[in-house]
RNA sequence: GGGCCGCUAGCUCAAUUGGCAGAGCAAGAGACUCUUAAUCUCUAGGUUCCAGGUUCGAGUCCUGGGCGGCUCACCA
């Protein structure tokens, strides 16, 4: 546990400890799509961060988000337009929904926010600014000079043969693309590149004031040493063989003269039902999304599992209330089975002060006492029961005019059924004397519990089965039930 | 082809950095006048993918192999 009450995992503890004294970087970068990977890396960084501090060293912990990176291709649910704007960097297209201030923005918004959600300690920084800001001029001009080197590193890593022309940096060409020029010559003393562009034209760019940027492989070892960078989480994708990060090691220490970071290597989530994460299939998950259901220490335990270098399919339907219920005993604090919150949430919509007089009902007066925690875990349930949940355990309960449609399907025997028993309810009974109604009701009556039972969830929730009925219906207002059983 | 991850009870997964293989659900038996994702009690369930190796001791570490998933090609 460090000082925040947020536990620190074995494994984070070991890099930790393969780190040494310190001062550290710890960087976590992601580019402005924010999906779920994103957060589990940003999620081993804050552990290992954390893990330092609790050693006593000074940590500088980094979120850094590529908004310099050019447009690359059309996601899906993008207007077509934007095609104009491919090459171009991110932080200076516009945003295609028109509410933030550029396509990056819009993106990094709400994953900023839900780093704010988390209660995570990190410092943003946007890449376009660290280049205009001339964070990276250096590394720039040493990268240049450096050119037939880096190429080299390239060229044995992949195994291809890169273009005569190959430069490090790419100058932002006057019609705004990254892409496509070709640098003529190095004028370090105005820190500045010759270049021509796609058309032909002759200019200038000043690689102090962000008009460009390096190549990414090439930027990433030039990150570290521009921001002393001593360790970041990967990806596989990235440290497959003949992948960036090998390029980058190699540059690092062969170039830039900069010690490589320490690294931790994370698999992928998938999520159940839906297959692996890809922004460019459509299958994203926000950390939005996921802190509507559960609070951000869930989340955390969530993302992480035993061990972030193994992968995990997240079950996020039918087997999440196993979860909160895991989640909730091991924070050692009393709690409600997260299934029967989910039947209080969908009964009582947002009102607290209801869903307190059901849970005192049920048994769970601690849970009814709390009444901010409890509005809380009812705002996880509902929206859990809204967005995930498996069909069998949703419901709403009907209104008036759907009520009395619903009962006239019935059969006479049942609505007799329902008549009975709501002359024999009486105010204050509880779960089980209202279960016990029900029951003999339906016996002495011969008719089969099951359909007894059905009728029973048509009137209420228009459905043939539900929670178990005695203690949902003693939850319930009396003159409600009594009204929906009079058909 | 290279790399990463997985393979443990019928299913989903645990096993705290080598120390008696466990849990939830499913199954079987019993109880409750009992519809439900029912509840309570009990039971059973295993060559930890295969073959070697290291060790007093291996699910765990090493070597080789099998099957499955994912990932990599200068694109960030």
């Amino acid at each position: 546990m460090n000082e925040r009450g947020i536990r620190i995992p074995g494994w984070a503890e070991r890099v930790a400890e393969s780190l040494g004294e310190g001062p550290h970087v710890v960087v976590t970068g992601i580019s402005p799509s924010g999906n779920i990977h994103n957060l589990r890396e940003v999620l081993v960084a804050e552990a290992v961060a954390n893990a330092l501090k609790a050693r006593g060293a000074e940590v500088r912990f980094i979120f850094h988000a590529d908004t310099i990176d050019p447009l690359r291709k059309i996601a899906p649910g993008i207007p077509e337009s934007f095609k104009e704007y491919i090459g171009h960097s991110l932080s200076r297209v516009p945003d295609p929904e028109g509410c933030h201030d550029s396509y990056a923005e819009h993106f990094l918004v709400p994953f900023e926010e839900a780093l704010a959600e988390m209660e995570m300690d990190i410092e943003v920084l946007r890449s376009h600014e660290l280049y205009e800001g001339g964070v990276y001029t250096g590394v720039i001009r040493e990268a240049i000079e450096h050119t037939d080197e880096l190429r080299n590193i390239l060229q044995e890593v992949s195994g291809r043969q890169m273009p005569e022309h190959w430069s490090p940096f790419l100058p932002r060409a006057a019609s705004g693309k990254l892409t496509g020029s070709r640098v003529l010559e190095h004028v370090p003393e105005e820190n500045k590149v010759v270049y021509v562009d796609e058309d032909g034209w002759e200019d200038a760019a000043d690689y102090s004031k962000g008009e460009g940027k390096l190549g990414w492989r090439v930027e990433l070892a030039a990150r570290w040493k521009a921001l002393n960078v001593t360790f970041e989480p990967f990806g596989k994708d990235h440290t497959s063989r003949g992948g960036s990060t090998e390029t980058a090691d190699r540059m690092s220490s062969e170039v830039f003269d900069y010690p490589v970071p320490g690294r931790y290597e994370y698999e992928w989530i998938s999520i159940k039902g839906q297959g692996a994460m890809s922004s460019s299939k459509g299958i994203v998950l926000l950390p939005k999304e996921l802190l509507r259901i559960m609070p951000p220490d869930a989340l955390r335990k969530m993302m992480l599992g035993r061990d972030p270098s193994r992968a995990i399919e997240l079950d996020l339907a039918g087997g999440f209330p196993r979860f909160m219920d895991e989640y909730r005993a091991e924070a050692g604090e009393p709690y409600v089975p997260f299934t029967h919150l989910v039947t209080v949430a969908q009964t009582v919509g947002e009102d607290a002060d209801a869903a307190a007089r059901m849970l005192r009902r049920g048994g769970y007066e601690e849970a009814a006492r709390d009444r901010e925690r409890l509005a809380r875990d009812l705002y996880y349930a509902r929206n859990w029961a809204e967005e995930w949940a498996p069909e069998s355990m949703r419901f709403r309960l009907t209104d008036k005019e759907e009520s009395f449609y619903n009962g006239a399907q019935l059969d006479d025997e049942q609505r007799e059924y329902l008549r009975e028993v709501s002359g024999r309810l009486e105010p204050g009974m509880d779960g089980e004397a209202v279960q016990e109604v029900l029951y003999s009701t339906a016996i002495e009556r011969g008719l089969k519990p099951k359909r007894a039972f059905a009728a029973v969830y048509r009137v209420l929730i228009g459905k043939s089965s539900g929670p178990k009925a005695g203690p949902f219906i003693a939850g319930l207002p009396r003159d409600q039930v009594v009204e929906r059983f009079s058909v």
